[in-house]
DNA sequence: ATCCTCCCCTAC
DNA sequence: TAAGGTAGGGGAGGAT
């Protein structure tokens, strides 16, 4: 039963709920005041422990020790890895813990635990980051203990000292007696840099929080912590052991930005971002006043700065050179990520020394681990997973309220709904361990910030309310932040604090909610009943009164301040605590509501970030909640869709009738690694892909769950893009690509097998030609789940039991040992299931092009280690046992699903042997188009990818004679049906023309959309099922070949096959001239070429087609004018047109526009004549020639004739 | 209509 | 010197 190595867990605790009204005068102050900076010590011990004292209970990432070695044994890696550290400081410290191995218990006063652990390592000793095996560990740290842990450490003689012990022996330079340090012998020995050392309200807290300190890890090996029964409202909450954050990937946000457009009447809306800026520099000056009092403030006074609006921005990249480079940026460079300052020197040296990159970049064997173990943005997506599998734990599906009708997301639900959440929280936590940086600008980031801070790319985590008032921000760089904040201290992450704080905090909510939703580590929505008959003797507003005890009582559990905002549905709970934010919490009233709502941005809208943010200011000039009252319906939906515009519509009314999320099924696993992607050949490309392979399906497996698809992304550095992006090792502006492909077990089961994954990954990334060098980021994702052999998506399998289910007081659930799992499900008499997996882990049914692989490569699995270390790994922590699925579980004949004899490994790679038909495969070329011009394919493939795009733009563009003569083809009732349907849907349904009224341009077209179209179009529209042998010999394809394949088989390829047929026929014509294009539009962007059948027709149009569709549109609709959701549909097509990251082609674009002109003269006669409606078609060609214009601006910096 | 695939977008 | 991950909502376009 081997406590899953790597393993962490939430801990488990108790709780009274007891209130803490009396410290409520105390919340309301803004943490600044800091009567005093006694914490002298816990600051030195700050500095002293550098970098990693992660968390780090033992990645869970297999890698490989230096010359292929493998450890097994994790805690020998850890004190390796500590070692590595270590020497990295170049400091040798005296080694007085040597022989030691010290375990920590729990949260620690003074010091935090990471900051001790690493303390125990620096100076000689082992840190023992869990409890597996007792008698392993010589001494046990803690600060306190609940009653029952307390008399089974005693009882079982553990040397228990206090924090002291460490932190005097470091300072004294020598290791004193534990037992002067005994948590035994003195009751409450009070630390001396007490956790709560801080000003008396505070204080006050801080000893109940001592009390009341949760329990841990131990605990839930199954030490089951007594109850001192006690109050009532007490409940006990069991711990649920879960895995570690350990080791896996990621990806990112942004780093500078140019063309940002400011904010109209700037003035006048405030955004509650805004606000928080506002209140921040209030509190900043009044803190100011009062410091100047009690003692001289080192700091200059802070300026009154314009609030930088801490709204969405833009996630950089994208396509705004942001800083320098864009010729028309020093304007607005109000909001950018990255210093102003170039590279240092030394990061420069880093980044051209081969050595330094060989061992900090995706290219050295341990990156994977190490990054992981670093990454905030991994620990804040793990942990929130193993939140919200510890809430549905927790909470009984009975928590689920049945409601009589379906919410109307209006106060009339009757429901009361909290949203807490934590001010600056990982500053918050940080402080708490360095009291005398209350009240000062505080950030969290990586950078240790120094002098060469300046120029440092380290994104800001998060940070003080105090930095924010100076335009500091979670995500810009430090560089950037002390631009405008120059005095900002930077402190470390303590992933381990963040963790233990958020237990804490999530026992408190859990005990407070009828139904929990887990937003994040720091976040929580839930549902409250009030004891509903309240007396009348209670005040105003009860509800307002229970936030206010939650968060004494929060304060108190972790000396962190947390703001609340309650209302009647989620979207006003929300807003309402960024209204409350910082240190409070507010009750957003009905009434107050339309006032309340109208003066925000739209951004500051859950759910609208950047993107939506231009699309409704670009296309309905909508900026802030009121503007969006007064835009239809029909609109927002014709620019958002569907579901997006009416949720929009309603938000800005306040309303919101989503439930709780509670308890879904986790439908994917994914691991991705976008950063320090720097390789220099296909060995270690292959080497981190596989990792990276085993990576992702141990994580498969701790959710208990196989996978029948995979999906890789890969970033790919724009041709454009400079080697080194601006942001240190970033991935700089990209192209992205995804390819998919099936993957299965023995049988064409489901499956969970790294080998698979690694095989199938990376013959995927074989096939997409990339150059090593120009890999910037790469990730793996594992869909179509199945648990027990059924679909874990609901709409697939009926009947699927998504409720997780739990008896309310659960005890720990002794960690089940190794695999009883599976032994547990077994319910009904499973009826004979056809592929019962062998049991055969090693066991592989390979899909055919692994088999073609060169076997150059050795497979990983072949070394036994690594699979017992991730079995270790993984099964330990994936303790989905009994918990859920133990429901109800349906008919386990699945009604549709099962077609084992008809299954196909892989279509993909089936099609790709097939060497005759090889119709467009997932991302290739077809390789009779490529026969057609005369290319052989097998060159062809061998060709990296830009290479490939562009021989097929010269082919294309030479290949074939200009365009003959344009048909009329002015067909009737031609239906777009996405173009169509939306529009008749609302907008303008007042259309009064009956039957088809013309109108909708389908971009989408393809040869086919003109049916009637001259003969000359191959494939008429198809009608029989399978190809037929015309269309074969035009494919040229193999009658005989095509026949023999299965019927779905045959049906794919037809689809395919007639696709290609339209592509062809459509190449025949040429474009007549095009523009010059420059050197970045030459590179046919990777989307064109990495068009694959189905679903993105739309890449490919051909100039013909649109024309065509284009002179019908002006036909048909001459006389109304373009209805508007037409030419959205155009201008988002031009745009991608000329956007360089899609289709790259500005010719294209330009042509249309001339020729939308030419038509217009025909039609409508002269511009500088026009009126009525022919009036408004040139308006409208003029308004899209300029939103091109900006288009075109925005991809390559000119201003372009257009 | 309703499904599926391939994206984009958002949030922490 | 830095650690730009991840899951789910949903839109567009195509197949059924
Ligand atoms: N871009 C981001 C956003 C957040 N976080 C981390 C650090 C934050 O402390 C934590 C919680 O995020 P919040 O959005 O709740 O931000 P804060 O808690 O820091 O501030 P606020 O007071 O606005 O809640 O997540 C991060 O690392 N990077
Ligand atoms: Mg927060």
């Amino acid at each position: 039963m081997a406590q899953p190595s790597g393993l962490d867990s939430f801990d488990a605790f108790l709780v009274s709920d007891d209130g803490f009204e009396e410290s409520l005068l105390a919340l309301d102050e803004p943490p600044s005041v800091n009567l005093n900076a006694l914490a002298s010590s816990s600051k030195r011990v700050a500095e002293e422990s550098k970098q990693d004292y992660r968390d780090d209970a033992a990645y869970e990432i297999t890698g490989f020790g230096e010359g292929g070695k493998y450890l097994r044994n994790k805690r020998k890696k850890l004190a390796h890895q500590r070692q590595d550290l270590l020497e990295q400081d170049g400091v040798q410290r005296p080694q007085l813990f040597k022989g030691d191995s010290i375990y920590i218990n729990g949260y620690t006063e003074g010091i935090t635990q990471p900051e001790l652990a690493n303390l125990i390592v620096l100076h000689g000793g082992e840190y023992v980051p869990y409890l597996d095996a007792l008698g392993l560990v010589t001494h046990i740290i803690a600060s306190t203990l609940t009653p029952s842990k307390r008399k089974e450490l005693q009882d079982k003689k553990y040397k228990v000292a206090t924090p002291s012990w460490i932190t005097d022996s470091v300072k004294a330079g020598r290791r004193l007696d534990w037992r002067d340090y005994s948590l035994f012998a003195a009751k409450v020995r009070p630390e001396p840099e007490g956790l709560f050392a801080f000003d008396d309200g505070l204080g006050r807290l801080g000893t109940q929080s001592a009390q009341k300190s949760l329990f841990s890890m131990g605990v839930a090996r199954g030490a089951v912590p007594s109850t001192p029964a006690k109050a009532q409202g007490q409940q006990k909450v069991s711990a649920m052991a879960t895995a570690k954050p350990s080791t896996s990937a990621m990806k990112a946000a942004g780093e500078s930005n140019a063309a940002v457009k400011i904010k109209d009447n700037t003035e006048t809306i405030e955004s509650l971002s805004e606000r928080g800026v506002r209140l921040a520099q209030d509190a900043l000056r009044a803190a100011e006043t009062k410091r100047s009092i009690f003692q001289p403030r080192p700091n200059p006074a802070p300026r009154p700065l314009t609030p930088t609006s801490l709204a969405k921005d833009r996630p950089s990249e994208p396509r705004s050179p942001a800083t320098t480079d864009s010729p028309h940026a020093p304007t607005k460079q109000s909001r950018k990520w990255l210093p102003d300052a170039d590279k240092s020197e030394k990061t420069l040296a880093l980044l051209n020394d081969p050595g330094w990159m060989a061992k900090h970049t995706s290219a050295a064997p341990d990156f994977l681990q190490k990054y992981f173990s670093q990454s905030r943005l991994h620990h804040l997506s793990t942990w929130k997973e193993e939140l919200k599998e510890l809430v549905a734990s927790l909470q009984p599906s009975s928590a689920q309220p049945i409601r009589s009708k379906k919410l109307s997301g209006t106060p009339k639900d009757g429901r009361i709904i909290f949203h807490v959440d934590f001010d600056c929280f990982f500053v918050s936590a940080g402080l708490t361990t360095r009291p005398e940086l209350r009240g000062k600008a505080v950030a969290v980031c990586h950078s240790r910030g120094g002098e060469e801070a300046a120029s440092s790319t380290s994104e800001i985590s998060s940070c003080s309310y105090e930095a924010r008032a100076k335009g500091v921000k979670s995500g810009i760089s430090l560089g950037r932040a002390r631009e405008m904040c120059p005095e900002l201290v930077t402190i470390p992450f303590e992933f381990d604090l963040y963790k233990s704080i958020a237990s804490r905090f999530y026992e408190i909510l859990l005990s407070h909610a009828s139904l929990l939703q887990a937003v994040s580590i720091d976040e929580v929505l839930m549902e409250v009943k009030l004891p509903s008959p309240s007396s009348p003797t209670s005040s105003s507003d009860p509800a307002l009164e229970l936030a206010h005890r939650i968060r004494a009582e929060i304060l108190s559990a972790t000396g962190c301040p947390a703001s609340i905002g309650i209302s009647h549905n989620i979207l006003l709970a929300r807003l309402a605590s960024r209204k409350a934010k910082p240190a409070n919490a507010f009750h957003l009233t009905s009434d107050l509501v339309p006032s309340f709502l109208n003066p925000l941005s739209v951004d500051d809208l859950p759910g609208i970030g950047w993107s939506t943010r231009s699309k409704l200011e670009d296309e309905l000039r909508v900026t802030t909640v009121g503007d969006l009252l007064k835009v239809r319906q029909s609109e927002l939906v014709r620019v958002l869709g569907e579901k997006q515009g009416k949720k929009f519509a309603e938000f800005a009314r306040g309303v919101d009738d989503r439930e709780l999320d509670v308890g879904k099924a986790r439908q994917s696993v994914s691991t991705e690694v976008n950063y320090a992607i720097r390789f220099e050949n296909e060995e270690q490309v292959e080497r981190f892909l596989r990792q990276l392979g085993e990576e992702t399906v141990k994580r498969l497996r701790d959710t208990g769950c196989k996978a029948r698809s995979l999906n890789l992304k890969i970033m790919q550095r724009h041709p454009d893009s400079p080697l080194d992006p601006p942001k240190f090792l970033g991935h700089g502006h990209c192209l992205t690509q995804t390819s998919s492909d099936r993957i299965a077990g023995p049988g064409g089961s489901a499956t969970d097998d790294g080998t698979v994954v690694g095989e199938v990954a990376w013959t995927l990334l074989r096939r997409m030609k990339i150059e090593p060098r120009e890999l910037r980021g790469i990730g793996i994702q594992l869909q179509k789940l199945e648990k027990d052999g059924r679909s874990v998506d609901a709409v697939r399998e009926k009947g699927q039991s998504t409720l997780s289910f739990a008896a309310a007081p659960r005890p720990p659930p002794p960690p089940p040992p190794a695999k009883p799992s599976k032994s547990t499900e077994r319910t009904r008499p499973s009826p004979p299931r056809e592929h019962e997996p062998s049991p055969s882990p090693l066991e592989t049914i390979l899909p055919p092009p692994a088999q073609q692989l060169p076997s150059t490569r050795r497979s990983l699995r072949k070394d036994p280690s690594i699979i017992i270390l991730s079995d270790s790994n993984s099964d330990s922590s994936s303790p989905p046992p009994a918990k859920k699925s133990s429901a109800p579980i349906v008919k386990p004949f699945s009604i549709k699903k099962e077609r084992p004899s008809e299954y196909i490994p892989s279509l993909f790679n089936r099609r790709k042997r097939a060497a005759p038909p090889t119709p467009p495969s997932t991302q290739q070329v077809p390789d009779s188009e490529l026969i057609h011009y005369g290319i052989d394919p097998e060159i062809y493939h061998a060709l990296p990818r830009d290479v490939q795009s562009e021989q097929l733009a010269t082919a294309r563009k030479s290949k074939f004679a200009p365009k003959p003569e344009k048909r009329q083809t002015t067909l009737k009732g031609r239906s777009s049906k996405a173009a169509l349907s939306k529009e008749r849907s609302k907008s303008k349904s007042k259309s009064t023309t009956p039957p088809p009224p013309p109108s909708a341009i389908d971009l989408t077209i393809s040869p086919s959309s003109s049916p009637a179209g001259p003969p000359l179009r191959p494939p008429p529209a198809p009608i029989s099922t399978f190809l037929t042998d015309d269309e074969l010999n035009l494919l040229d394809w193999d009658i005989f070949d095509f026949r023999s394949f299965s019927s779905s088989f045959r049906k794919q390829l037809t689809s395919e096959g007639r696709e290609q047929l339209k592509q062809q026929a459509s190449l025949t014509v040429k474009s007549h001239r095009r523009a010059p294009r420059d050197a970045g539009a030459q590179r046919a962007g990777l989307r064109e070429v990495e068009v694959r059948h189905s679903a993105r027709f739309m890449h490919r149009v051909e100039l013909e087609d649109i024309r065509d569709v284009l002179e019908e549109w002006v036909q048909e609709m001459k006389d109304q004018g373009p209805p508007d959701s037409d030419l959205t549909k155009l201008a988002k097509y031009l745009e991608k047109c000329v956007s360089r990251d899609k289709e790259c082609d500005l010719a294209k674009a330009m042509d249309v526009l001339e020729w939308w002109e030419y038509l217009l003269l025909e039609e409508c006669g002269r511009e500088a004549e026009a009126e009525g409606s022919a009036r408004v078609w040139w308006d409208a060609l003029a308004r899209m020639r300029s939103r091109v214009q900006d288009a075109v601006r925005v991809a390559y910096g000119t201003t372009l004739l257009v």
